[in-house]
DNA sequence: TCGCCCGATGGCATAATCTGCCAATCAAAC
DNA sequence: GTTTGATTGGCAGATTATGCCATCGGGCGA
């Protein structure tokens, strides 16, 4: 999957990165049209970044509003002992929770991590948090920051010339 | 686009918005074959789905670590006067940073918003923020906090029954 | 209970796409 | 200028997508 030493990246690989970011279900013909390659070799090319694992997979997104979530959360968690098996528990217990989209172990004088969560109103979102993350063995601080606009999200990675 | 009276999701619809969140690439007649629908239908409703809005697009998954951004950071900004004009200005002139991967408006007492920044080494953090981010008017306080860990990311919105 | 009606399904045929193979091309090193 | 190696383009077979039409099934009224 990953080769230890990655070939670097022409330029026909790196617009084949941009784009794929941006529209991931593209046909390896527009592809291939769109940066000046025929299809052969730009699906060699396509193939070879899944393969080194430079191209982790695909995701259809979601509006997740029209689902019934209107309503974005930041966590900010504190643990009380810092402890390997603390956080491996926690982790754990949060990752089963599918209303939590994103957990970071972050830096913080008074924060261990940052959750990002979506559900569908307050009333939601005071369940999740009293009968499912507070509970949680170890977890000693919670503080919450609402998202009031998305300005942007899922933004592809600058991919360097 | 949006219809304003979105069609319930019958059973088929969730199982499909389920597996192309997981593989957004995924063929119709796999596709097909795991929700139990036969080719015909399962691409109709893929396209309704599409129609409706509630797929925004599809995505590659590009794997930042390996293109050499090895820095992950959550900024915090506040603004010192709360003006649309200063709003709109700064989410233009952030929005034209590619390092620059998420932008919430969010509550909180000294907080206006959180980036999401990816950078290769605290040097690049370091310009960034003096040359790109503290200079935009208005901007009066900023703090941020390092990814120690990305636990999990980019996971699929909830789709209930 | 029966029969009608509307929407959704499955299958088919055609069109488009994918994908492996081969010879030809290009670039760099000698 | 020649050789070597990797990359490309085109072609053919296999797979997939997509529009069309008859059929099926569920709900509603008689």
């Amino acid at each position: 999957m990953k080769s230890p030493h990655p070939p670097p990246l022409d330029r026909y690989d790196r617009r084949i990165l941009e784009l794929i970011q941006q529209e991931g279900r593209i046909s390896n013909q527009e592809l291939a049209e769109r940066i000046g390659l025929s299809p052969s070799p730009c699906l060699r090319r396509l193939r070879a970044l899944e393969e080194s694992g430079l191209i982790l997979g695909y995701r259809a997104l979601v509006d997740a509003r029209q689902l019934g979530y209107r309503l974005m959360a930041l966590v900010h968690i504190s643990m009380d002992r810092h402890t390997p098996e603390r956080f491996a528990n926690f982790e754990r217990q949060v990752a089963a929770l599918p209303q939590v989209q994103e957990c970071l172990m972050i830096t913080g004088q008074e924060v261990d991590y940052q959750l990002k969560i979506r559900v569908e109103d307050m009333d939601d979102y005071q369940q999740l948090l009293l009968q499912h993350i507070t509970p949680i063995e170890g977890v000693s601080g919670v503080h919450s920051n609402f998202v009031l606009r998305p300005v942007f999200e899922n933004r592809g990675v600058p991919v360097a010339p």
